[in-house]
DNA sequence: CTTATACTTAGCGAGTTGGCTAATTTTAAA
DNA sequence: TTTAAAATTAGCCAACTCGCTAAGTATAAG
């Protein structure tokens, strides 16, 4: 095959969100950033967490890859923005599933595979 | 200390929840287990994923030390049972939270610290 | 031009993850 | 009692994670 399908991006596209979720950290940084309107500078979220700015930098750009995030460079100052519309509806989407009833009989008499 | 307070234990479970939400398997299991009813044996599980049946008990025990699946042995078989509200109630209730507006103004003319 | 600021990139290292096969345990069937 | 079935545990290994420090890049300030 020369691409991947939609559904395949989708898939792909959720397991970045949900790794990026696995993480304390990350987790912390989207609280953060929502508490303070969506929008701070690097060093603003760097300078809230334990860790050093590199390591911060490495989260931030997990996020970023997840699709959690985008940053905005402005002179030497770069901005991360929230993606909260992706947040509630790659996570919210699925997690939405449960809230459905099951789709087969939970014990059916003909048990097979 | 001599141990953990409440609020501890509750950040602890949350990122059990969410490491165990990380792995596409994991979150497949969870799903066939809400489609199936709630409750499947680890046999059923196993034979309906790629990997090795010891891999998928591995990956059972991760969602079991998350709290989002119990146990239930009955003769040579362990069926898994669906703990769904823990699941929505742990991912969604951290989630909820971006539903909320931001606690503070997103730019204030004073940006301190 | 030089220096400071704001970040990112490079690279190291300990620890975790997730796949596998082989071996073991437990219970049911012959 | 022997054999089969259901499942777990043990243990190996390659790959990834996440912490760090040091070094690099780009822009603003002096």
């Amino acid at each position: 095959m020369t691409h991947p399908s939609r559904a395949e991006q989708e898939l792909e596209a959720m397991d970045l969100v949900f790794k990026a979720l696995a993480h304390a950290s990350r987790r912390h940084i989207l609280v953060v950033l929502h508490a303070r309107g969506g929008r701070m500078t690097a060093g603003d979220i760097a300078k809230r967490f334990a860790c050093s700015w590199p390591t911060t930098t490495r989260h931030l750009r997990k996020l970023e890859e997840a699709g959690l995030v985008t940053t905005a460079k402005s002179g030497r100052e770069n901005s991360y923005l929230l993606n909260q519309d992706r947040l509630t509806a790659v996570a919210g989407g699925w997690l939405a599933w449960f809230q459905q009833p099951a789709l087969v009989n939970p014990k059916t008499p003909s048990e097979t595979a």
